[in-house]
DNA sequence: CTCGTTTTGTTGTAAAAACAACAGAAATGT
DNA sequence: ACATTTCTGTTGTTTTTACAACAAAACGAG
Protein backbone atom coordinates (compact mmCIF):
# COMPACT_ATOMS: atom_id res chain seq x y z
CA UNK A 1 0.00 0.00 0.00
CA UNK A 2 2.74 2.39 1.06
CA UNK A 3 4.81 2.22 -2.08
CA UNK A 4 2.29 3.38 -4.37
CA UNK A 5 0.07 6.32 -2.15
CA UNK A 6 1.93 8.33 -4.94
CA UNK A 7 0.53 6.70 -7.51
CA UNK A 8 -2.89 7.18 -6.24
CA UNK A 9 -2.44 10.54 -4.95
CA UNK A 10 -2.30 11.52 -8.36
CA UNK A 11 -5.61 9.44 -9.34
CA UNK A 12 -8.56 11.54 -9.85
CA UNK A 13 -10.53 9.56 -7.83
CA UNK A 14 -8.56 10.48 -4.69
CA UNK A 15 -8.22 14.39 -6.01
CA UNK A 16 -9.11 16.16 -2.76
CA UNK A 17 -8.35 13.50 -0.59
CA UNK A 18 -5.37 13.60 1.82
CA UNK A 19 -2.89 10.65 2.13
CA UNK A 20 -4.23 9.87 5.73
CA UNK A 21 -7.47 9.57 3.83
CA UNK A 22 -7.03 7.29 1.06
CA UNK A 23 -5.79 4.87 3.17
CA UNK A 24 -8.79 5.01 5.69
CA UNK A 25 -10.92 4.63 2.29
CA UNK A 26 -8.82 1.71 1.38
CA UNK A 27 -9.86 0.08 4.91
CA UNK A 28 -13.41 1.19 4.51
CA UNK A 29 -13.83 0.30 1.07
CA UNK A 30 -11.56 -3.13 2.07
CA UNK A 31 -8.87 -2.98 -0.51
CA UNK A 32 -7.10 -5.80 -1.36
CA UNK A 33 -4.05 -6.26 -4.01
CA UNK A 34 -3.52 -8.60 -6.82
CA UNK A 35 -0.31 -9.00 -9.44
CA UNK A 36 -0.19 -9.92 -12.39
CA UNK A 37 2.02 -11.37 -15.19
CA UNK A 38 2.23 -10.34 -18.64
CA UNK A 39 -0.72 -11.85 -20.69
CA UNK A 40 -2.70 -12.93 -17.31
CA UNK A 41 -6.61 -11.70 -17.61
CA UNK A 42 -7.92 -9.67 -14.67
CA UNK A 43 -11.35 -10.16 -15.58
CA UNK A 44 -13.14 -11.87 -18.53
CA UNK A 45 -16.13 -11.10 -20.70
CA UNK A 46 -19.28 -12.07 -19.12
CA UNK A 47 -17.74 -11.91 -15.73
CA UNK A 48 -19.73 -10.04 -13.21
CA UNK A 49 -17.81 -8.09 -11.46
CA UNK A 50 -17.84 -6.03 -7.81
CA UNK A 51 -14.79 -3.86 -7.18
CA UNK A 52 -13.25 -0.72 -9.07
CA UNK A 53 -9.70 -1.82 -10.37
CA UNK A 54 -7.00 0.65 -10.22
CA UNK A 55 -3.94 -0.18 -11.78
CA UNK A 56 -0.72 0.75 -9.39
CA UNK A 57 1.74 -0.35 -11.39
CA UNK A 58 2.27 -2.19 -15.08
CA UNK A 59 -0.10 -1.82 -17.78
CA UNK A 60 -3.47 -3.03 -19.15
CA UNK A 61 -5.60 -3.13 -22.49
CA UNK A 62 -9.52 -3.05 -22.15
CA UNK A 63 -10.11 -5.35 -25.45
CA UNK A 64 -12.23 -8.11 -27.02
CA UNK A 65 -11.81 -11.20 -29.22
CA UNK A 66 -14.62 -11.98 -31.32
CA UNK A 67 -15.88 -14.86 -32.28
CA UNK A 68 -13.71 -14.93 -35.63
CA UNK A 69 -10.39 -14.42 -33.47
CA UNK A 70 -10.42 -10.45 -34.43
CA UNK A 71 -9.58 -8.53 -31.45
CA UNK A 72 -10.48 -4.90 -30.35
CA UNK A 73 -8.82 -3.12 -27.83
CA UNK A 74 -10.91 -0.56 -26.44
CA UNK A 75 -8.49 1.59 -24.86
CA UNK A 76 -5.20 1.29 -22.66
CA UNK A 77 -4.76 1.59 -19.20
CA UNK A 78 -1.86 3.37 -17.73
CA UNK A 79 -0.55 3.25 -14.18
CA UNK A 80 -2.68 5.00 -11.53
CA UNK A 81 -6.05 5.02 -13.81
CA UNK A 82 -9.07 3.37 -13.03
CA UNK A 83 -10.93 0.50 -15.21
CA UNK A 84 -13.76 -1.69 -14.67
CA UNK A 85 -15.98 0.71 -12.87
CA UNK A 86 -18.61 0.76 -15.37
CA UNK A 87 -19.39 -2.46 -14.46
CA UNK A 88 -18.71 -2.58 -11.06
CA UNK A 89 -21.38 0.01 -10.26
CA UNK A 90 -23.57 -2.03 -11.69
CA UNK A 91 -22.68 -5.92 -10.68
CA UNK A 92 -25.87 -7.13 -12.55
CA UNK A 93 -24.42 -6.10 -16.16
CA UNK A 94 -21.70 -8.57 -17.53
CA UNK A 95 -19.06 -7.38 -18.63
CA UNK A 96 -18.61 -6.57 -22.17
CA UNK A 97 -14.29 -6.66 -22.69
CA UNK A 98 -11.13 -8.62 -21.27
CA UNK A 99 -9.10 -6.68 -19.48
CA UNK A 100 -5.74 -7.92 -19.45
CA UNK A 101 -2.22 -7.10 -18.69
CA UNK A 102 0.44 -6.02 -21.28
CA UNK A 103 3.07 -5.86 -18.76
CA UNK A 104 3.37 -7.34 -15.48
CA UNK A 105 1.02 -5.44 -13.22
CA UNK A 106 -0.55 -4.60 -9.67
CA UNK A 107 -3.91 -3.88 -9.16
CA UNK A 108 -6.02 -2.86 -6.36
CA UNK A 109 -9.73 -3.61 -6.14
CA UNK A 110 -11.72 -1.70 -3.97
CA UNK A 111 -15.71 -2.38 -3.08
CA UNK A 112 -17.94 0.00 -5.05
CA UNK A 113 -20.65 -1.18 -2.93
CA UNK A 114 -19.34 0.09 0.37
CA UNK A 115 -18.95 3.18 -1.69
CA UNK A 116 -22.42 3.64 -3.04
CA UNK A 117 -23.45 2.82 0.84
CA UNK A 118 -23.45 5.45 3.53
CA UNK A 119 -20.50 4.87 5.38
CA UNK A 120 -21.26 3.44 9.27
CA UNK A 121 -18.19 5.17 10.27
CA UNK A 122 -19.47 8.49 9.16
CA UNK A 123 -16.70 8.21 6.78
CA UNK A 124 -17.02 12.06 5.42
CA UNK A 125 -15.00 11.09 2.09
CA UNK A 126 -17.81 8.97 0.87
CA UNK A 127 -19.42 11.82 -0.97
CA UNK A 128 -15.76 13.38 -2.65
CA UNK A 129 -14.86 9.81 -4.13
CA UNK A 130 -18.31 9.98 -5.85
CA UNK A 131 -17.89 13.03 -6.82
CA UNK A 132 -14.49 11.92 -8.45
CA UNK A 133 -15.90 8.88 -9.58
CA UNK A 134 -18.38 10.81 -11.87
CA UNK A 135 -16.28 13.00 -13.20
CA UNK A 136 -13.82 10.07 -13.88
CA UNK A 137 -17.04 8.69 -15.99
CA UNK A 138 -17.44 11.39 -18.03
CA UNK A 139 -14.03 11.63 -18.60
CA UNK A 140 -14.12 8.30 -19.84
CA UNK A 141 -17.56 8.61 -22.02
CA UNK A 142 -15.73 11.50 -23.52
CA UNK A 143 -12.69 9.09 -24.43
CA UNK A 144 -15.34 6.90 -26.14
CA UNK A 145 -16.82 8.81 -28.48
CA UNK A 146 -13.18 10.39 -29.57
CA UNK A 147 -12.49 7.12 -30.00
CA UNK A 148 -15.94 6.62 -31.88
CA UNK A 149 -14.60 9.49 -34.69
CA UNK A 150 -11.41 7.65 -35.30
CA UNK A 151 -13.18 4.22 -35.74
CA UNK A 152 -15.89 5.90 -38.15
CA UNK A 153 -13.98 6.86 -40.62
CA UNK A 154 -14.31 5.48 -43.51
CA UNK A 155 -10.48 4.53 -45.12
CA UNK A 156 -7.68 3.52 -43.20
CA UNK A 157 -5.68 6.62 -43.99
CA UNK A 158 -8.75 8.98 -42.88
CA UNK A 159 -8.47 6.47 -39.39
CA UNK A 160 -4.43 7.02 -39.02
CA UNK A 161 -4.74 11.10 -39.81
CA UNK A 162 -7.77 11.15 -36.92
CA UNK A 163 -6.23 9.16 -34.26
CA UNK A 164 -2.69 10.53 -34.76
CA UNK A 165 -3.57 14.25 -34.94
CA UNK A 166 -5.64 13.51 -31.36
CA UNK A 167 -2.52 12.21 -29.97
CA UNK A 168 -0.41 15.28 -31.41
CA UNK A 169 -3.11 17.73 -29.75
CA UNK A 170 -3.59 15.85 -26.33
CA UNK A 171 0.39 15.65 -26.31
CA UNK A 172 0.65 19.43 -27.33
CA UNK A 173 4.03 18.32 -29.90
CA UNK A 174 3.60 17.06 -33.46
CA UNK A 175 6.43 14.40 -32.33
CA UNK A 176 4.89 12.10 -29.86
CA UNK A 177 4.82 8.25 -28.90
CA UNK A 178 1.99 6.15 -28.93
CA UNK A 179 1.29 3.12 -26.50
CA UNK A 180 0.79 0.30 -28.93
CA UNK A 181 2.77 -1.50 -31.53
CA UNK A 182 1.46 -2.17 -34.87
CA UNK A 183 -0.73 -5.09 -34.16
CA UNK A 184 -2.24 -3.17 -31.31
CA UNK A 185 -2.61 -0.34 -33.07
CA UNK A 186 -4.71 -2.12 -35.96
CA UNK A 187 -6.92 -3.08 -33.46
CA UNK A 188 -7.35 -0.33 -31.91
CA UNK A 189 -8.60 1.29 -35.24
CA UNK A 190 -10.10 -1.69 -36.46
CA UNK A 191 -8.08 -2.28 -39.53
CA UNK A 192 -5.72 -5.00 -40.79
CA UNK A 193 -2.39 -4.60 -39.57
CA UNK A 194 -0.64 -4.89 -43.22
CA UNK A 195 -2.90 -3.05 -44.94
CA UNK A 196 -2.21 -0.33 -42.10
CA UNK A 197 1.71 -0.57 -42.18
CA UNK A 198 1.10 -0.36 -45.79
CA UNK A 199 -0.78 2.71 -45.78
CA UNK A 200 1.51 4.27 -43.34
CA UNK A 201 4.61 3.73 -45.87
CA UNK A 202 2.82 5.46 -47.87
CA UNK A 203 2.09 8.17 -46.14
CA UNK A 204 5.56 8.11 -45.06
CA UNK A 205 6.82 8.26 -48.82
CA UNK A 206 4.28 10.93 -49.38
CA UNK A 207 5.69 13.45 -46.97
CA UNK A 208 2.53 13.83 -44.66
CA UNK A 209 4.49 12.10 -41.39
CA UNK A 210 7.75 9.93 -40.09
CA UNK A 211 7.90 7.50 -37.54
CA UNK A 212 10.03 5.26 -36.15
CA UNK A 213 8.68 2.24 -34.12
CA UNK A 214 6.16 3.62 -32.08
CA UNK A 215 7.62 7.46 -32.69
CA UNK A 216 5.65 9.75 -34.69
CA UNK A 217 6.01 13.01 -35.83
CA UNK A 218 3.18 14.75 -38.12
CA UNK A 219 4.52 17.13 -40.55
CA UNK B 1 -43.31 21.18 -16.04
CA UNK B 2 -46.69 19.33 -14.49
CA UNK B 3 -47.63 17.78 -17.78
CA UNK B 4 -44.10 16.42 -18.38
CA UNK B 5 -44.09 15.15 -14.09
CA UNK B 6 -44.64 11.34 -15.91
CA UNK B 7 -42.02 11.43 -17.97
CA UNK B 8 -39.31 12.18 -15.57
CA UNK B 9 -40.97 10.17 -12.98
CA UNK B 10 -39.25 7.54 -15.57
CA UNK B 11 -36.29 9.21 -15.67
CA UNK B 12 -33.38 7.37 -13.70
CA UNK B 13 -31.90 10.64 -12.73
CA UNK B 14 -34.86 10.69 -10.44
CA UNK B 15 -35.52 7.37 -9.93
CA UNK B 16 -35.91 6.94 -5.85
CA UNK B 17 -37.55 10.57 -5.59
CA UNK B 18 -40.98 11.76 -5.41
CA UNK B 19 -43.33 14.08 -7.32
CA UNK B 20 -43.17 16.96 -5.28
CA UNK B 21 -38.89 16.46 -4.49
CA UNK B 22 -38.56 16.34 -8.20
CA UNK B 23 -40.51 19.81 -8.70
CA UNK B 24 -37.97 20.62 -5.83
CA UNK B 25 -34.62 19.85 -7.47
CA UNK B 26 -36.23 21.57 -11.18
CA UNK B 27 -36.55 24.94 -8.91
CA UNK B 28 -32.80 23.91 -7.09
CA UNK B 29 -31.05 23.67 -10.37
CA UNK B 30 -32.66 26.47 -11.83
CA UNK B 31 -34.56 24.41 -14.67
CA UNK B 32 -35.53 25.99 -17.73
CA UNK B 33 -37.48 24.47 -20.79
CA UNK B 34 -37.12 24.66 -24.58
CA UNK B 35 -38.82 23.49 -27.74
CA UNK B 36 -37.29 22.49 -30.64
CA UNK B 37 -38.35 22.28 -34.31
CA UNK B 38 -37.37 19.30 -36.47
CA UNK B 39 -33.81 19.49 -37.29
CA UNK B 40 -33.06 22.39 -35.07
CA UNK B 41 -30.04 22.21 -33.01
CA UNK B 42 -29.59 21.88 -29.57
CA UNK B 43 -26.18 22.03 -29.00
CA UNK B 44 -23.02 21.99 -31.73
CA UNK B 45 -19.22 20.73 -31.73
CA UNK B 46 -17.06 23.17 -29.71
CA UNK B 47 -19.56 24.93 -27.55
CA UNK B 48 -19.46 24.52 -23.97
CA UNK B 49 -22.67 23.58 -22.22
CA UNK B 50 -23.46 23.49 -18.48
CA UNK B 51 -26.45 21.98 -18.37
CA UNK B 52 -27.46 18.83 -18.66
CA UNK B 53 -30.27 17.94 -21.47
CA UNK B 54 -33.22 16.12 -20.47
CA UNK B 55 -35.20 14.97 -23.62
CA UNK B 56 -38.76 15.59 -22.67
CA UNK B 57 -40.66 14.97 -26.03
CA UNK B 58 -39.79 14.48 -29.34
CA UNK B 59 -36.35 12.45 -30.18
CA UNK B 60 -32.55 13.79 -30.50
CA UNK B 61 -29.51 12.30 -32.27
CA UNK B 62 -25.90 12.48 -30.78
CA UNK B 63 -23.98 13.26 -34.01
CA UNK B 64 -21.27 14.04 -35.66
CA UNK B 65 -19.76 15.35 -39.07
CA UNK B 66 -16.51 15.52 -40.65
CA UNK B 67 -14.99 17.77 -42.73
CA UNK B 68 -16.00 15.77 -45.63
CA UNK B 69 -19.46 15.72 -45.24
CA UNK B 70 -19.39 12.26 -43.53
CA UNK B 71 -22.12 12.06 -40.58
CA UNK B 72 -21.61 9.77 -37.39
CA UNK B 73 -24.52 9.23 -35.26
CA UNK B 74 -23.33 8.71 -32.02
CA UNK B 75 -26.96 7.81 -29.98
CA UNK B 76 -30.39 8.32 -30.11
CA UNK B 77 -31.85 10.45 -27.40
CA UNK B 78 -35.69 9.09 -26.64
CA UNK B 79 -38.65 10.55 -24.35
CA UNK B 80 -37.43 10.79 -21.02
CA UNK B 81 -33.55 10.15 -21.42
CA UNK B 82 -30.91 12.85 -20.73
CA UNK B 83 -27.67 13.81 -23.15
CA UNK B 84 -24.97 16.35 -22.75
CA UNK B 85 -24.19 15.41 -18.84
CA UNK B 86 -20.34 13.93 -19.68
CA UNK B 87 -19.48 17.69 -21.11
CA UNK B 88 -21.78 19.40 -18.93
CA UNK B 89 -20.44 18.42 -15.75
CA UNK B 90 -16.49 19.36 -16.85
CA UNK B 91 -18.17 22.62 -18.97
CA UNK B 92 -14.23 23.38 -19.13
CA UNK B 93 -14.16 20.69 -22.20
CA UNK B 94 -15.62 21.55 -25.76
CA UNK B 95 -18.58 19.34 -26.81
CA UNK B 96 -17.36 16.56 -29.23
CA UNK B 97 -20.71 16.09 -30.79
CA UNK B 98 -24.00 17.96 -32.09
CA UNK B 99 -27.39 17.10 -30.51
CA UNK B 100 -30.06 17.97 -33.64
CA UNK B 101 -34.09 17.39 -32.65
CA UNK B 102 -34.98 14.41 -35.10
CA UNK B 103 -38.33 15.40 -34.32
CA UNK B 104 -40.32 18.40 -32.95
CA UNK B 105 -38.62 18.25 -29.23
CA UNK B 106 -38.63 19.63 -25.85
CA UNK B 107 -35.83 19.89 -23.56
CA UNK B 108 -35.05 20.72 -20.16
CA UNK B 109 -32.48 22.10 -19.02
CA UNK B 110 -30.75 22.03 -15.75
CA UNK B 111 -27.80 23.54 -14.13
CA UNK B 112 -25.28 20.80 -13.36
CA UNK B 113 -23.04 23.12 -11.29
CA UNK B 114 -25.93 23.34 -8.65
CA UNK B 115 -26.43 19.91 -8.43
CA UNK B 116 -22.54 19.31 -7.93
CA UNK B 117 -22.24 21.74 -5.03
CA UNK B 118 -23.92 21.40 -1.72
CA UNK B 119 -27.23 23.57 -1.64
CA UNK B 120 -27.68 26.14 0.73
CA UNK B 121 -31.56 24.94 1.15
CA UNK B 122 -30.17 21.71 2.48
CA UNK B 123 -31.45 19.87 -0.44
CA UNK B 124 -31.33 16.39 0.18
CA UNK B 125 -31.73 15.01 -2.90
CA UNK B 126 -28.66 15.69 -4.13
CA UNK B 127 -26.74 12.77 -3.09
CA UNK B 128 -29.60 10.60 -4.93
CA UNK B 129 -29.10 12.50 -7.43
CA UNK B 130 -25.84 12.50 -8.17
CA UNK B 131 -25.62 8.62 -7.75
CA UNK B 132 -28.50 8.44 -10.24
CA UNK B 133 -26.58 10.61 -12.53
CA UNK B 134 -23.46 8.08 -11.72
CA UNK B 135 -25.46 4.88 -12.86
CA UNK B 136 -27.12 6.46 -15.84
CA UNK B 137 -23.44 7.40 -16.55
CA UNK B 138 -21.77 3.53 -16.13
CA UNK B 139 -24.97 2.56 -18.30
CA UNK B 140 -24.27 5.56 -21.18
CA UNK B 141 -20.26 4.11 -21.01
CA UNK B 142 -22.04 0.54 -21.54
CA UNK B 143 -23.78 1.98 -24.39
CA UNK B 144 -20.85 3.29 -25.98
CA UNK B 145 -18.52 0.28 -25.55
CA UNK B 146 -21.75 -1.94 -26.95
CA UNK B 147 -21.42 0.85 -29.76
CA UNK B 148 -18.09 -0.14 -30.52
CA UNK B 149 -18.38 -3.73 -30.84
CA UNK B 150 -20.48 -3.09 -33.64
CA UNK B 151 -18.48 -0.87 -35.34
CA UNK B 152 -15.61 -2.67 -35.07
CA UNK B 153 -16.47 -5.43 -36.91
CA UNK B 154 -14.61 -5.79 -40.24
CA UNK B 155 -17.46 -6.06 -42.99
CA UNK B 156 -20.81 -4.44 -43.28
CA UNK B 157 -22.58 -7.63 -42.29
CA UNK B 158 -21.18 -8.24 -39.67
CA UNK B 159 -21.98 -5.00 -38.19
CA UNK B 160 -25.51 -5.72 -39.22
CA UNK B 161 -25.84 -8.79 -37.58
CA UNK B 162 -24.32 -7.01 -34.50
CA UNK B 163 -26.44 -4.27 -34.29
CA UNK B 164 -29.27 -6.40 -34.97
CA UNK B 165 -28.82 -9.37 -32.42
CA UNK B 166 -28.50 -7.17 -29.88
CA UNK B 167 -31.19 -5.10 -30.53
CA UNK B 168 -33.48 -8.65 -30.92
CA UNK B 169 -31.43 -9.28 -27.47
CA UNK B 170 -32.78 -5.95 -25.84
CA UNK B 171 -36.64 -6.11 -27.25
CA UNK B 172 -36.13 -9.69 -26.23
CA UNK B 173 -37.65 -11.20 -29.33
CA UNK B 174 -36.93 -11.82 -32.59
CA UNK B 175 -39.39 -9.33 -34.37
CA UNK B 176 -38.35 -5.79 -33.00
CA UNK B 177 -38.43 -2.28 -34.74
CA UNK B 178 -35.39 -0.12 -35.37
CA UNK B 179 -35.35 4.13 -34.54
CA UNK B 180 -33.52 4.38 -37.82
CA UNK B 181 -34.18 4.74 -41.46
CA UNK B 182 -31.52 3.47 -43.84
CA UNK B 183 -29.72 6.50 -44.33
CA UNK B 184 -28.95 6.66 -40.19
CA UNK B 185 -28.49 3.06 -39.70
CA UNK B 186 -26.37 3.60 -42.13
CA UNK B 187 -24.51 6.26 -40.62
CA UNK B 188 -24.80 4.80 -37.25
CA UNK B 189 -22.67 2.02 -38.50
CA UNK B 190 -20.04 3.81 -40.43
CA UNK B 191 -20.98 2.14 -43.69
CA UNK B 192 -22.33 3.22 -46.97
CA UNK B 193 -25.95 3.43 -47.13
CA UNK B 194 -26.56 2.15 -50.43
CA UNK B 195 -23.76 -0.52 -50.24
CA UNK B 196 -25.25 -1.25 -46.71
CA UNK B 197 -29.09 -1.34 -48.45
CA UNK B 198 -27.24 -4.39 -51.26
CA UNK B 199 -26.20 -6.07 -48.06
CA UNK B 200 -29.77 -6.56 -46.19
CA UNK B 201 -31.27 -7.62 -49.91
CA UNK B 202 -28.74 -10.44 -49.93
CA UNK B 203 -29.20 -11.38 -46.19
CA UNK B 204 -33.08 -11.24 -46.82
CA UNK B 205 -32.31 -13.58 -49.98
CA UNK B 206 -30.49 -15.86 -47.89
CA UNK B 207 -33.34 -15.97 -45.63
CA UNK B 208 -30.84 -14.73 -42.64
CA UNK B 209 -33.33 -12.22 -41.86
CA UNK B 210 -36.60 -10.33 -43.31
CA UNK B 211 -37.61 -6.60 -43.06
CA UNK B 212 -40.07 -3.97 -44.18
CA UNK B 213 -39.34 -0.73 -43.73
CA UNK B 214 -38.09 -0.36 -39.71
CA UNK B 215 -39.18 -3.75 -38.63
CA UNK B 216 -36.83 -6.40 -38.54
CA UNK B 217 -37.15 -10.14 -37.97
CA UNK B 218 -34.29 -11.90 -37.76
CA UNK B 219 -34.48 -16.08 -38.64
C1' DC C 1 27.07 -14.05 -29.04
C1' DT C 2 23.65 -17.05 -31.09
C1' DC C 3 19.35 -19.11 -31.89
C1' DG C 4 14.60 -18.69 -31.86
C1' DT C 5 10.74 -15.65 -31.56
C1' DT C 6 8.31 -11.50 -32.39
C1' DT C 7 7.59 -7.44 -34.94
C1' DT C 8 7.43 -4.87 -39.07
C1' DG C 9 7.25 -3.81 -43.88
C1' DT C 10 6.24 -5.39 -48.58
C1' DT C 11 3.81 -7.48 -52.33
C1' DG C 12 0.05 -9.69 -54.88
C1' DT C 13 -4.64 -11.30 -55.06
C1' DA C 14 -9.36 -11.77 -53.88
C1' DA C 15 -13.11 -9.77 -51.51
C1' DA C 16 -15.60 -5.95 -49.97
C1' DA C 17 -16.76 -1.18 -49.64
C1' DA C 18 -17.33 3.38 -51.37
C1' DC C 19 -19.14 5.98 -54.83
C1' DA C 20 -22.26 7.42 -58.38
C1' DA C 21 -26.33 7.30 -60.86
C1' DC C 22 -30.96 6.11 -61.27
C1' DA C 23 -35.83 4.32 -60.90
C1' DG C 24 -39.64 3.08 -58.25
C1' DA C 25 -42.01 3.59 -53.78
C1' DA C 26 -43.41 6.15 -50.00
C1' DA C 27 -44.21 10.21 -47.55
C1' DT C 28 -45.27 15.06 -47.24
C1' DG C 29 -47.39 19.41 -47.99
C1' DT C 30 -50.69 22.17 -50.37
C1' DA D 1 -55.84 14.51 -55.27
C1' DC D 2 -51.73 15.99 -57.05
C1' DA D 3 -47.11 17.59 -57.22
C1' DT D 4 -42.82 17.49 -54.91
C1' DT D 5 -39.58 15.73 -51.96
C1' DT D 6 -37.56 12.04 -49.48
C1' DC D 7 -36.47 7.32 -48.98
C1' DT D 8 -35.11 2.82 -50.58
C1' DG D 9 -33.30 -0.68 -53.49
C1' DT D 10 -30.49 -1.87 -57.51
C1' DT D 11 -26.62 -1.94 -60.58
C1' DG D 12 -21.96 -1.08 -62.36
C1' DT D 13 -17.36 0.91 -61.59
C1' DT D 14 -13.49 2.33 -58.93
C1' DT D 15 -11.13 2.38 -54.75
C1' DT D 16 -9.85 0.32 -50.62
C1' DT D 17 -9.40 -3.39 -47.53
C1' DA D 18 -8.64 -7.98 -45.93
C1' DC D 19 -6.01 -11.89 -46.38
C1' DA D 20 -1.99 -14.62 -47.15
C1' DA D 21 2.71 -15.31 -47.62
C1' DC D 22 7.23 -13.94 -46.86
C1' DA D 23 11.76 -11.60 -45.77
C1' DA D 24 14.25 -8.42 -43.07
C1' DA D 25 14.82 -6.29 -38.72
C1' DA D 26 14.47 -6.14 -33.82
C1' DC D 27 14.24 -8.37 -29.59
C1' DG D 28 15.09 -11.74 -25.79
C1' DA D 29 16.59 -15.82 -23.45
C1' DG D 30 20.10 -18.80 -22.51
Amino acid sequence: MKKYIDILKRNHLFSGVSEENIEAIFSCLSATFKEYKKGEYIFRQGEHIENICILLSGSVHIQSDDYWGNRSIVSEVTSGEMFGESYAVHGSSAVLNDAVATSDSTVAFLNVNRLMTVCSNSCVFHSTVIKNLLFSLTHKNRNLMQKLTHISKRTTREKLISYLSNQAKLTGSNSFSIPFNRQQLADFLSVDRSAMSNELSKMKTEGLLNFDKNNFTLL
